[in-house]
DNA sequence: CTGAAAGCGCTAACAT
DNA sequence: ATGTTAGCGCTTTCAG
């Protein structure tokens, strides 16, 4: 009987007393079949009982995979990401792997600096709506593995909710209540799903005939939805398009505010199916996705995982499909 | 000019470059001052125009400190944590570390297996809500370094928001709105908190000649606020405080279903004040605390890296403010 | 199929 | 103040 030793045993420990070399036992606990099955099992009990847990760090060193993935978000606190988040975690853990998650804060260049500092304690990296440039992204393809939620860039695997057909969705929805026009309250500059969604937008409308105007770019938070109001009400719209639920709530609170009533006086459809659009008042009409399996479809493009019942898509960007949650924010245009 | 090498610069390449040991390069960037002001000028500029990086894992090996801490929640998609995650998040990265974020999904196992697995990459844990046993925390200190929020336990650095004297705040609060009785919609039943504020109410209550009466558990979730608004009713209760504002958002949107009226029947109260409770319908009156400042104080706590500002608590043990806000969602009792 | 031995990139005594 | 030299725990040729 040994003294209890406090340190964790090391497979070094554990080739001693199973009479085998250290290389033995990597082999029989990360690459069996490459060992005698008698061995393997020895090995593999004398560490069962030795308590031997193999150390991440040692393991990364020398094979340089690290089984740990990054996942970048724009606001951790942002609700939308609730179910990319949730997605990736899981997948990741069904992997084996670890997550770690860090906030970039809107910043292209915070999401530049985390990616620098992660280099080299992650295998990969998953960014959702990420903030940089197609350049920039495309720069970062030939040194790191990653991929892409929320952004199609040529050559990098992605997983998207459809936007085009969700848009034509919204837009359906508004013209069959009798509106002609419709107002985008644009999110953020840079964001490159404000650029697709104003297209679609712009592209729907045409083809049926209605008019499209858009506001801003504002905040795609709570607090960005007083401005955008106020914009939509000077424009006289009777349908206005949020760039997202959290704008989308901001604009319903400044409605109740100043005493317009959604939806006799406007309509207001949303993005994503948030967390709350379901309880805010008058519950939203927003546009849903599963972003937990964008979150999921990431992970396994990332790390090679998906299994073969999804049949691969050109170029790995997936594209989810979409639907439209009708709720009490939409209702007949104004005569 | 040397070839363009693929592979990152280790401190070789920064040694034979400037000249000096390994020994001195990692000196002179990890241990400024241990070093001649001037070799440590050259190390750092050969290093920089090198684009050297240090190597994390190989870091971590001999020194053993990953500068990597694990947030451990209960439910990664549950707002409550949204203030926590962030706290903690930037307070890792203020500090020079990373973050790794493991939903623990309400599970005291799936909490042991996370510790178990990450220890080894990790410097320490941080555990929100969590669902182990004192017993069992208490032994997982003496192997590793961990804290607390929204926990305490005795000889576990922890930092959480006052629930005595904020519960204290709702209670008075009823009362002066002429309620004599109130009716706690429990938690989990592996809750501390759910035991903490249910103590705290019988208490304060019990002073000011009230009665209470406990229902439940409830899933500390949406979902669970059919049952306990049913239950609620089922009391003939005009005063209802929920476990979480989760739940309590649950039981309004139950009320409005049942043509109960919100707080002319009966009133709700909430426990955190998440994302939502000013939005819901009424808007909900809740007990709101600095959760992000929870994440942070964790992180602190943790890695030894509070400054001098705040008072050393004893034991480590820091209880944050909380203050009632009072929304739409309670009233006068119904006479 | 298994063992010996050389690293992975960095730190930390111990010398000098 | 700086250089030398062992490792940290594991993987991975290369022999046998």
């Amino acid at each position: 009987m040994e003294p209890t030793d406090r340190k964790r045993p090391t497979i070094y420990d554990v080739a001693r007393e199973a009479g085998v070399a250290t290389s033995t036992v990597s082999r029989a606990l990360t690459n069996p079949g490459r060992v005698n099955a008698r061995t393997r099992d020895r090995v593999v009990e004398v560490a069962q009982q030795l308590g031997y847990r193999t150390n991440p760090l040692a393991q990364a060193l020398p094979s340089g995979r690290t089984r740990t993935v990054a996942l970048l978000v724009s606001d951790v606190t942002n609700p939308h990401f609730f179910g990319i988040i949730r997605g990736a975690e899981q997948q990741t853990r069904a992997a084996g792997c670890t997550l770690i998650l860090a906030d970039t804060e809107e910043s292209p260049d915070l999401e530049a600096a985390h990616i620098e500092r992660l280099s080299g304690s992650v295998d990969g990296f998953v960014i959702a709506a990420s903030r940089m440039s197609d350049q920039q992204i495309g720069e970062l393809t030939d040194r790191h593995r990653l991929t892409l939620i929320s952004r199609q860039v040529t050559g990098v695997p992605s997983a998207i909710v459809d936007h085009e057909d969700g848009t034509r969705q919204i837009i359906e929805h508004l013209a069959s209540l009798g509106h002609r026009s419709v107002v985008y309250a644009a999110g953020p500059r840079r964001s490159w799903l404000a650029a697709k969604r104003w297209h679609a937008i712009r592209a729907v409308t045409r083809k049926l005939g209605l008019s499209a105007t858009r506001l801003g770019p504002f905040p795609p938070a709570v607090r960005g939805g007083a401005a955008a109001a106020d914009a939509a009400l000077g424009q006289g719209a009777t349908a206005v398009i949020a760039h997202n639920d959290l704008l989308a709530i901001g604009m319903l609170r400044r409605f109740t505010d100043r005493e317009v009533h959604v939806p006799r006086d406007i309509s207001v459809v949303g993005y994503d199916d948030i967390f709350g659009a379901d309880f805010c008042s008058p519950p939203l009409t927003t546009l849903a996705g599963q972003f937990d399996e964008a979150g999921r479809l990431a992970i396994d493009l990332l790390l090679g995982t998906r299994d073969g019942t999804r049949p691969p898509q050109a170029d790995n960007q997936v594209v989810l499909p979409s639907h439209l949650v009708v709720r009490g924010s939409t209702g007949r245009a104004p005569s």
